[in-house]
DNA sequence: CAGGAGTTCTAGCAACGCTAGCGAAGGAGA
DNA sequence: TCTCCTTCGCTAGCGTTGCTAGAACTCCTG
């Protein structure tokens, strides 16, 4: 039966290396050069490996995706609690959102543009894609209403993702971030 | 000289022919049935008359992208200058830009998540991508200082581009659309 | 009517995601 | 220790993709 463990557990290793192995290749040349051929080759298995751990390659970048919103959500809390000021948490917050998207652009992209079959806001999302929001909603909670805090959350949420997809696309100017991020947060700050 | 002209005309109409062909099969059965088979196909042309008329794919899809601009920006205009109560104007710029995405998804998915090589914000970029932008702005003026013009328009940009992006994503529950509307617009007219 | 320029097609390349089915490895029972 | 049998990973290949070289055809010109 012990060996059945060991099986298992290499197993599981196997598969954390296919999930780096995807993480590291997409964050060296862009996911276009993730394909089940290259990742194969980096983790010195064939191509039918992959898809005894994943049903797809869709599968693999989602578990890239989860992996991101385990980070994002621990960096939005460590941002949230360097200060107990409200208005300067938020702003922490906030800031840190827009770093993360626009230091990982990979792992955001497969969070919020690849990977659509994760399901949000519902009982049965996976912890690490709820935390993240979590965040934001404390952070958010003593500067508003508790009636409008959820709705409150989503909107300043929708103010930071567009920001950094629009700015990654090319759409708005990067030089100006600052002085958006700080437009975006003064609606929230009084 | 007259042949070369009516060759010219015929070469133009078949160049809208392959993007209303492309933008056709995309909103009945989304991009990813867009093949430069496909389309061929429905053209009653072969393959390669896709490559004389555009560099590859991405060219066709940025060409519907780009009628998705001028439409996305004629319908902002009319809810504009359908009152000229600012705050009511600026309410119905925002919904009709929500209610663009919400209806043509599939274009405005071309617009903003497929069609990466589109220059925005820089000197030659095309006019149909700056006239939507426009509208936004001239539905703002009247209700911010002169001097935060735009970054004040490209915040509630990023705002409306992020509600629609999230909730087509399912990462924000729709029915709650208009109160995060609302809350959004609540910032820009007090 | 013959020549040549321009246009469109056939055929095929390399790469993609994914899978059927064979062969080897290794634990279980006699 | 030998044999069976399950489990595992591999080779090979299918169908499809975007894109292109080069043949074949059309049609205006002299």
């Amino acid at each position: 039966m012990a060996i059945r463990e060991r099986r298992e557990r290499e197993r599981l290793d196997r598969e954390r290396l296919i999930v780096a192995a995807a993480r590291e290749l997409a964050e060296a040349e862009g996911w276009d050069a993730v394909t089940t051929r290259r990742l194969a080759d980096l983790i010195e298995y064939s191509q039918p490996v992959l898809y005894s751990h994943f049903k797809g390659k869709d599968a693999i970048m989602a578990a890239v995706a989860v992996e991101g919103f385990a980070e994002l959500a621990a960096e939005l809390r460590a941002a949230r609690t360097k200060t107990s000021n409200p208005p300067a948490s938020l702003a922490e917050t906030a800031a840190a959102y827009a770093h993360f998207a626009e230091t990982r652009p990979i792992l955001y992209e497969a969070m919020f543009t690849k990977a659509v079959d994760l399901t949000f806001a519902s009982p049965e999302t996976r912890p690490e894609l709820q935390a993240g929001f979590g965040e934001l909603r404390e952070a958010v909670r003593p500067l508003v209403g508790d009636d409008d805090l959820e709705v409150s959350t989503e909107v300043l949420w929708a103010g930071l993702h567009g920001l950094v997809t629009l700015t990654r696309g090319g759409r708005l100017r990067r030089e100006d971030h600052d002085r958006r991020l700080a437009v975006l947060l003064r609606r929230f700050s009084d």
